[in-house]
DNA sequence: CTTTGGGCCTGGACGC
DNA sequence: TGCGTCCAGGCCCAAA
């Protein structure tokens, strides 16, 4: 699933359905995700209480109250399910990692086909000096990231600007999509080179990555495959993309003939499709 | 230091 | 129907 606003969208949602619950059992299915499951983390997290469910860049930390915080990453294909009491669970399949039963009766299942995402567990204290969170860049929306120290980290990269707006240490969150869709709205070609980006148009990106990701997070996220909300909803933003995944079609607003300039381009990035309008991103 | 390309995995869509 | 190929929202690592 995953880029900001898919795992602001579980995050807010676990907040809500798992705080202050029990773990009561846990069940660790497959061991094998990018980096493998410690064995003992099912006993470790058992009997322990759900405090706050916070995110970081694509992770989300669940805290508990024996002083460790569950790490999580969503890779690829990640989905986290929670079901209330009552509701019929389905039977563990190949690809569900982690079941948790809480004493209230709800469930909750990750699931992540593909084995991208990862599952870990830190001292709460040292989580955040943890070698997947120590390195990451300042969040899109932390106050102190203004436009000249965004312009002053884009300065120092001669990488095509949609590569460089991905990259998690100079800013976390923005994925593929986001990134081609930001660059639209800020009136950016994604092969720009980041240190020839102007004053403005730094401001005008951070602005766009901003609203992006807020309209998205509004709309419970993007789902083009796997993602699903922790109620098994599928998103509502990807039927908002102006430029992603629309080779050939108009962006809105257009009053081109479609004929002349082709619509919305497609090229490849670092191995990645990227996409924008010819026109407003020329 | 940055940049690039390959690798990790499975499943779905597509062409023959 | 079946098979091969390509593609997919992320991230790490080795090599240049």
């Amino acid at each position: 699933m995953p880029e900001l606003p898919e795992v602001e969208t579980v995050v807010r949602a676990l907040a809500h359905e798992i705080s202050g619950q029990t773990i009561e059992r846990t069940q660790v299915r497959s061991a094998k995700l990018r980096t493998p499951i410690s064995p003992a983390l099912a006993k470790r997290i058992r009997g322990a209480r759900i405090g706050n469910v916070t995110r970081r860049a694509k992770y989300i930390l669940v805290g508990l109250d024996n002083g460790l915080t569950l790490l999580l990453h969503l890779g690829m294909s990640g989905v986290v399910r929670v079901f209330a009491e009552g509701d019929t669970v389905p039977p563990l399949d190949r690809h569900d990692h982690l079941k948790i039963k809480f004493s209230s009766g709800k469930t909750l299942v990750f699931r992540d086909p593909r084995r991208f995402g990862i599952l870990a567990l830190y001292p709460s204290e040292t989580v955040a000096d943890s070698k997947e969170l120590s390195c990451l860049g300042p969040e899109p929306f932390a106050k102190d990231l203004t436009p000249p120290k965004f312009l002053q980290r884009l300065c120092l990269r001669r990488g095509a600007i949609k590569q460089v707006i991905m990259d998690q240490t100079l800013l976390v969150g923005v994925g593929n999509i986001y990134a081609s869709e930001a660059l639209f709205y800020a009136g950016i070609h994604p092969a720009r080179p980041a240190c020839e980006i102007s004053a403005q148009e730094a401001s005008a990106l951070l602005a766009a990555i901003r609203k992006v990701l807020r309209a998205a997070i509004a709309a419970g996220g993007s789902t083009l495959r796997n993602y699903r909300r922790t109620d098994g909803e599928i998103g509502g933003f990807q039927d908002g993309f102006a430029v992603y995944d629309r080779e050939g079609m108009p962006c809105p607003g257009c009053t081109c003939s479609l004929k002349k300039t082709g619509g919305v381009q497609k090229i490849v990035q670092g191995g990645r499709s990227s996409f924008y309008c010819p026109v407003r991103q020329g």
